[in-house]
DNA sequence: GAACGGGCATGAACACTGTTCAGGACGGCC
DNA sequence: GGCCGTCCTGAACAGTGTTCATGCCCGTTC
């Protein structure tokens, strides 16, 4: 009766929601299959390999069927999809946030605004800037978000709301790249 | 002949920009200064604390004097201002993102931002998110072209081009902010 | 001048961390 | 029956942040 990768992933998915982040170690994934720490090994590379896997099924778990059918909405869509993913698990922001920082998976998001963004009308060339635009301020106010959530939650008094708005923020960029649209097709002709 | 704060400060920032945040160890540090690592905390609460004041040493060395005049171009001007800041030390844009995203210091940049954008004629409440979706871009944008350059110097040969300009996403929210302010003006009246 | 207190330091210890490596079961295949 | 590959053990390496009892030394006070 061998563990698989995916016992590993599912362990240690559970491990970062019950006790956050910091605690996720090789040797407690280990104990709770009750295997040797060494043995992990043979189901993965490292742990950074390990934690790629687990940002990739909080997103996989995030999934959900979708309906924008204008570039605008869409790249909104798929912004907010991210972000509930992420809020979805403890520290599931700065784990998705550092997996994609070091480029060791979570690359799904990045196509997805890319894709977006491709039927924006954008020159081409401003497709992967625009769409890195909108994921960084994702997962930069996703991260403080979830940051300050967790802070209210563990005992401090201050429940005081965020002191920014997903939305509007996120409309903020999505205006900028529609006017820059707007100038790129009247312009040229 | 003690040591001061400010010599286990520069001390790490050293040791940061010439092997690494991953290797600013507090045993490092005190060996660095010929001390026991238990004596470092007579200067400093927590290796935090200290990483902390290391994130404010490195955008206080790169400040500059700040010549714009009207909000947009000063919002410009404070993003490239952190954005080299943070360049100018090997993992300064680590350092610095998750020192702000843990509120360890490293205030000032959104003081900066926050102070320019009460200019712009943006609704008030509208300041604060306004400001942090300037700062998510500038810190996950300088994160990745770090991320980028160092792995590029590190012996692998795709010294291929950041896949994003920063210049172009800063342009995207600062129209988005505009347009903001635009229709803000207009409506109300 | 002697006694005291506080700042600064030591050295040992605690409870961990990721990773490597030799060795050993145990299954299926030739 | 021998072999190989997968899976695993147990020990070890080389660190990590932090705490604590102990002690030195220097400036102040009696």
């Amino acid at each position: 009766m061998s563990r698989t990768r995916e016992d590993l992933v599912a362990v240690a998915l559970r491990l970062l929601d019950s006790h956050g982040l910091a605690d996720v170690s090789m040797r407690r994934v280990a104990g709770e299959l009750q295997l040797q720490p060494s043995a992990l090994y043979h189901h993965v590379a490292s742990k950074q390999e390990l934690l790629g896997a687990v940002a990739d099924e909080v997103l996989r778990r995030g999934a959900r069927p979708r309906g924008a059918v204008t570039w605008d909405e869409r790249v909104v869509e798929v912004a907010h999809e991210l972000r509930d993913a992420m809020l979805a698990y403890r520290d599931g922001a700065e784990l998705v946030s550092t997996v994609i920082a070091f480029g060791l998976g979570a690359t799904q998001p990045l196509d997805d605004l890319t894709a977006a963004l491709a039927e924006s009308g954008l020159p081409e060339s401003l497709v992967p800037t625009a769409a890195r635009t909108v994921l960084h301020l994702v997962l930069g106010h996703t991260l403080e978000e979830q940051t300050h959530l967790q802070a209210g939650s563990a005992g401090a008094i201050d429940a005081d709301p965020l002191p920014a708005d997903f939305g509007t923020g996120l409309g903020f960029v999505v205006e900028g790249i529609r006017s820059r649209v707007r100038e790129g097709s009247s312009a040229p002709r």
